[in-house]
DNA sequence: TAAAATATACCGAACGGTCGGTATTTTTCT
DNA sequence: AGAAAAATACCGACCGTTCGGTATATTTTA
């Protein structure tokens, strides 16, 4: 399982991670991600078939980095908008102001990148995307059977707005590097839920 | 003042937005640019000295086209959350949703794509957008006041959400083509700003 | 016709990717 | 266990192409 080939392998994914959040995938070369690797083309190429490949990899390993980051300590939570609130907490102090990254975080800088470029590729991260929407919904309409949110919300339009928000706070927290980015979403998300309480 | 020349160096920088919108900048290569403005290097080069200060021409131009889609209608607006309401309005529906760029949003692309990667370029764009907040800053202000807001709301961190939820919005819009992206948006701001009044 | 604008032809560097060949492990056989 | 065989991992040179950019020739405009 853990033989050398494996290692080096996860090393390729753990480095391009960095590089693609950091630079773009596009301008993000393989000179790069095997100078980083402490490989050669030759042996990068033994474990990946193109770029792309290893896009995808990167892409799967950066949805297991960010689900446990993004949902520690979740699970545990009875209350459904007590769980929103950590999940936003998590996603901006810890994913986002936390060191999973160097640069920006690699998921919104695929979406800005691939969009209107490699439907293949962008697809998959708007999927990922629209699947945390659809989770908070749920949780949402949790809440709102338990009678702990007002009347007559959108619950969709909600959801959207969480995730939104919290996508916007990347691009600019990985420019300006100053925490106030998202420590001030995090201050705004938690008294646009609390309004939403009965 | 209309010259031939001039002619050809805006066609240059209106396909360059547009090719920077969707493709992004280090993506996007001057055979592309050259392609869509129907000339060849050596004409394009006539007018640009290099590929950066092309993009520096679209970063101008593109603040002058924003500025116009998103004030549109502002100035004549005497009550200062109305005027936020509008620019929030018009962000999401005209500058967005619009038909301003054919992909994403220059600026948003820009953060992301320089970021970490050319400080002179990003620093531009970071810029812009803290000058949009300290504008929405100073109308917050003078809401307060007039008495319209609530007591004690930290303005300066109000006016930093609503530009961080309005990025958020273009990178989702870009890869799903969605407008109920912008609409829900909208939907969510007005409510939020609509919490906030006294 | 002089100047401005554009086209042509080209540069060196870097791109993604391939290839033959060589260490280095890991498995198989005795 | 230890040698032989097979599979794996890796290197470094090199492919064709494209990159941003330049020098010069030709056309267009005023």
């Amino acid at each position: 399982m853990s033989s050398k080939g494996d290692l080096t392998r996860r090393q390729i994914i753990a480095k391009s991670m960095q590089l693609f959040s950091v630079k773009g995938y596009f301008n993000t070369s393989i000179t790069d991600i095997v100078k980083a690797a402490g490989l050669t083309k030759g042996g990068l190429y033994g474990h990946f078939r193109n770029k792309e490949e290893i896009w995808y990899a990167v892409y799967e390993e950066c949805g297991r980095v960010w689900k446990s980051v993004v949902f520690e300590g979740v699970r545990e939570i009875a209350d459904p908008l007590a769980r929103i609130d950590k999940v936003i907490e998590n996603s901006l102090e810890n994913y986002l102001g936390g060191k999973v990254f160097e640069g920006g975080c690699f998921l919104l800088n695929s979406l800005v990148d691939l969009a209107g470029q490699s439907p293949d590729m962008s697809y998959h991260v708007l999927k990922g995307f629209q699947g945390f929407s659809k989770l908070l919904h749920v949780w949402l309409e949790e809440a709102e059977e338990k009678g702990l949110l007002r009347e007559g919300l959108n619950l969709v339009e909600i959801a959207n707005f969480l995730v939104i928000s919290l996508n916007g706070a990347a691009p600019l927290f990985a420019a300006s590097k100053d925490p106030a980015v998202w420590r001030q979403t995090m201050g705004q998300l938690n008294y646009y839920l609390q309004t939403l309480r009965k």
